[in-house]
RNA sequence: GCGCCGGUGGUCCAGUGGUAGGACAUUAGCUUCCCAAGCUAAUAGCCCGGGUUCAAUUCCCGGCCGGCGCACCA
């Protein structure tokens, strides 16, 4: 293990096996194969949606329930405004510019950038961008094939459909689930009171049109997102970092990344923010995130957070962290926490028609002087006709800003480019004392982003494992108890009426406690332990004679054991996954044993027998 | 989107210009019974479209899909 080449080829071995498996026991799997199957579409098979389900329910309870968050769920389609408002029309059109030559596809926008004076060439429309590659007779960066006369071409990564009949309604799928919430905010307000700060939380599909889907379900075209959007007032709020201050983390801040001697930093949550190396509110995530991701099952030793470099940051944040864990070698990230500011909420408020402010009470109203104007619009309405409502708009303005030019008999202002004369009068200004409870405040936005299928990946991942049983090799998923598909599997030794009735019995109830049950009577023992290991089952129950043992003749054998402590009469085995141990245990004690195990009340280890 | 490699039962693979075979898995029966045992039987496959040919799963072209590398990942 010293050296890289071998962990990464074991790793890469390990998701080969694990994808195999996924396909062979129904974890998840390419969608559509009869059709020749779509590339970045995946079908989550009866294990897989059970293990991704209870991801989810494991999110919902720690972000939303536990936080006190509020938790919706948003149309996956929004109309073309939403995504101009949000900056995803601009930022998703990529200008790409094909080499003649070598045939690779290039940022157009970026050849632009890197070879003369334009900053943003991203805003510029296509055919000037064609126009400025022919101009200064840029090269193709990998081979200096020259690129003029190549057409410039968009590539467009949100998926595009129509609303309604015909085109007039374009529409999108929402590249994050994260829009549907901002959008609705001026109603979520309400739910939430008017106070900051408050969340809320969605978990929902997103699309994205990549370009080179990859890599099984850590990069397709259609995911599942756990996001939290937390509202704050940027000015008083701030997070109780009591409850994570001593959580270990590992971190790769930017600066160390782009140190030449940078690595990862070992600290805890409180001392990275007391360094200053995090900002409190993506700290107190990180920290939630962190021991929420332990105990799902991520190994710790193959996880950090990775902050962002200034160049890759979204469109829409000012800091970013991402959640990575180690899988075949590489860092994948399974999530972001992201400070988006203002950006969205500001851009929604400019670009709909509602408020997307919250107004915030002063401790004690203030009174302040302010300058106002209340024109005689019968005199600007006949002397600007049109206009008319564009110097009212300029008088308001320049009252605010300029009360000393309201001193005179006139005062001048400018209208699109031309200036008038107003008398003073007219404009009915005057300096009025007001009284303001608060202010209306565009709340800034933390946000920690989960994808629920990389995280299902790595779970799988990290949970695989291969050892030897007496003397015969064995696979299986060292699947958390929380997010494990099937809790328990039941067994009859061997096939015989009574051992298979007893063993159906024992399958109703402990369904009827609310377990994941499974029952499987074909094959020997053995192999049916192995099924269950491999889909990574905590436990199995076997019922064998001794369980029936004197059951049937006495009728009462559950009851007084008839004085002989030692009977195993109305026992199982019980056998753990990982030890492969097994105890006996009673069943009139199995639902209540299992149930203690699954909430982790009980140990295996704790158990007598 | 480009390059390299690949695509054969559920899974993993072998093979062939005359439409295919193994292993594992699955199902049934017998047998055994607490960790992938044995026997018998059954189910099930050549990615799609064109071309060449009497005949294509095989050769050629194109497409689709996958893995890896490049680019991309807002």
């Amino acid at each position: 293990m010293s050296d890289d080449g071998t962990t990464s080829t074991d790793d890469a071995r390990t998701s080969e096996q694990l994808v195999e498996l996924a396909k062979r026991r129904g974890y998840f799997f390419q969608a559509s194969g009869a059709y020749g199957g779509v590339g970045g579409f995946y079908t989550f098979g009866p294990q897989g949606a059970a293990l991704k389900g209870n991801v989810e329910d494991a999110w919902r309870e720690r972000f939303a329930v536990a936080e006190g968050n509020m938790e919706i769920d948003a149309p996956t389609i929004m109309p073309e405004p939403v995504f101009e408002a949000s900056g995803h029309l601009d930022t998703f059109d990529d200008m790409l510019v094909e080499c003649p030559d070598c045939g690779e596809s290039h940022r157009a926008d970026h050849v632009v950038e890197d070879n003369t004076e334009y900053e943003d060439a991203e805003g510029l429309p296509i055919p000037e961008v064609e126009e400025i590659i022919a101009e200064y007779e840029l090269v193709c960066p990998a081979c200096g094939a020259g690129l003029a006369d190549q057409a410039v071409e968009t590539f467009n990564l949100m998926f595009a459909t129509n609303i309604g009949p015909g085109d007039a309604q374009p529409g999108y799928l929402r590249p994050e689930t994260a829009q549907g919430i901002f959008v609705e905010f001026p109603r979520l307000k309400e739910y939430a009171r008017n106070q900051l700060p408050f969340g809320v939380t969605q978990i929902g599909r997103a699309y994205r049109n990549e370009i080179s889907p990859r890599r099984s379900i850590i990069r397709t075209r259609e995911f599942t997102q756990a996001e939290l959007e937390l509202f704050i007032d940027p000015e008083d709020d701030e997070p109780d970092l009591s409850a994570v201050t001593d959580v270990d983390v590992t971190l790769y801040p930017a600066s160390e990344q782009e140190a030449a001697d940078g690595g990862h930093v070992e600290t805890t949550i409180g001392d990275a923010v007391n360094d200053g190396v995090l900002q409190p509110w993506i700290a107190y995530y990180l920290g939630v995130a962190r021991e929420w991701y332990a105990s799902l099952g991520v190994d710790m030793d193959r996880f950090r957070y990775r902050q962002h470099l200034a160049g890759e940051r979204s469109h829409y944040a000012s800091d970013c962290w991402d959640a990575e864990a180690e899988i075949d070698g590489n860092w994948i990230e399974i999530a972001g926490f992201s400070d988006r500011g203002a950006y969205d909420l500001s851009k929604h408020d400019e670009y709909s028609e509602d408020r997307f402010t919250v107004f915030q009470q002063y401790d004690e109203p203030r009174t302040v002087e302010r300058a106002v104007v209340d024109p005689d619009m019968s005199y600007l309405g006949p002397e600007f006709g049109g206009d008319a409502q564009a110097v009212v708009d300029a008088l308001e303005t320049k009252a605010e800003r300029d009360r000393a030019a309201f001193a005179g008999e006139s005062v001048e202002i400018e209208v699109d480019g031309e200036t008038h004369e107003i008398p003073v009068a007219k404009t009915g200004f005057a300096v009025e004392e007001q009284t303001e409870a608060g202010e209306h405040i565009v709340p800034h936005v933390i946000e920690p982003s989960f994808g629920v299928d990389r995280l299902v990946y790595t779970v799988c991942h990290h949970a695989y494992r291969e050892d030897e049983v007496d003397g015969e090799e064995r696979t299986y998923l060292a699947l958390e108890p929380e997010v494990a598909p099937t809790f328990v599997g039941v067994f009859p030794l061997q096939s015989d009426d009574e051992l298979e009735t007893r063993a159906r019995d024992i399958v109703d109830e402990l369904r009827a406690v609310g377990l994941s049950v499974t029952y499987d009577d074909s094959g020997n023992i053995g192999r049916r332990y192995r099924r269950q290991d491999e889909i990574g089952t905590p436990y199995c129950v076997t019922v064998d004679y001794e369980t029936v043992e004197g059951s049937d003749a006495s009728g009462d054998g559950r009851n007084g054991a008839g004085g002989d402590g030692e009977t195993l009469s109305g026992t199982v085995t019980l056998r753990e996954r990982d030890s492969t141990a097994q105890k006996r245990v009673a069943i009139d004690d199995l639902a209540v044993t299992i149930e203690a195990l699954r909430t982790g009340e009980l140990t295996f280890d704790e158990l007598d027998g």
